[in-house]
DNA sequence: CATATGATGGACT
DNA sequence: GTCCATCATATGG
């Protein structure tokens, strides 16, 4: 079952933990390839200093800006970012997906560069919404496993706020560091 | 095992 | 030219 947009219509740090373990799925051609979510981090408005949208309007804080539910493609370096819009359309909040367990298929997924390569996003889905097409989108997870949730602090920020805004699935090696 | 550093390219000033 | 929500490699214990 595909989450909706009520899911993605809360605070950053909500989806943000709540994505953990949810199943991610890229269609490719005819197959559909399934990642367990396992690291995300929240980020939020203006006071956050390590969100786009502390630096005023641009491409990624408008895009925080939009209706809940939509995909965000960042660029950093030569990489992709893989991002959900969160919170109330007019506020800038978003969820950005750091780490991918493969659950039927082989790849390294271990951060979120990689995983953007390994599923090939790219800006063909930057502004749709994420079942939009049918190429991308977030589902339930088939099992009940349990898991245990960490919080930390951000990674890879140059400036942060003193709260942990990273989730992630403990001892899962699929995540980034821990 | 750990931490440090250079390559990298798009967006912005 | 500067900044950056990264990665792979190199170095040291």
């Amino acid at each position: 079952m595909k989450l909706g947009k009520d899911f993605f219509a809360r605070d950053a740090d909500i989806v943000a933990r709540e994505l953990l373990g949810k199943v991610l799925c890229r269609k490719i051609d005819n197959n559909v390839l399934k990642a367990k979510i396992v690291e995300t981090e929240a980020y939020f408005d203006e006071k956050d200093p390590a969100s786009r949208a502390s630096k005023g309007e641009n491409k990624v804080s408008k895009m925080m800006k939009q209706e809940p539910g939509k995909i965000l493609v960042y660029n950093v370096h030569k990489y992709k970012m893989l991002n959900f819009v969160s919170g109330k359309k007019g506020v800038a909040s978003a969820v950005l997906i750091r780490a991918v367990e493969p659950l039927n298929f082989e790849a390294k997924t271990s951060g979120p560069g990689l995983l953007t390569s390994a599923l090939k996003i790219n800006d063909e889905f930057h502004g749709k919404f994420q079942d939009e097409k049918n190429l991308l989108w977030v589902e339930e997870s088939a099992d009940n496993e349990e898991f245990e949730i960490v919080k930390s602090f951000r990674i890879g920020v140059t400036k942060d706020l003193p709260e942990k805004l990273r989730f992630y699935i403990k001892g899962n090696k699929f995540v980034s560091r821990w």
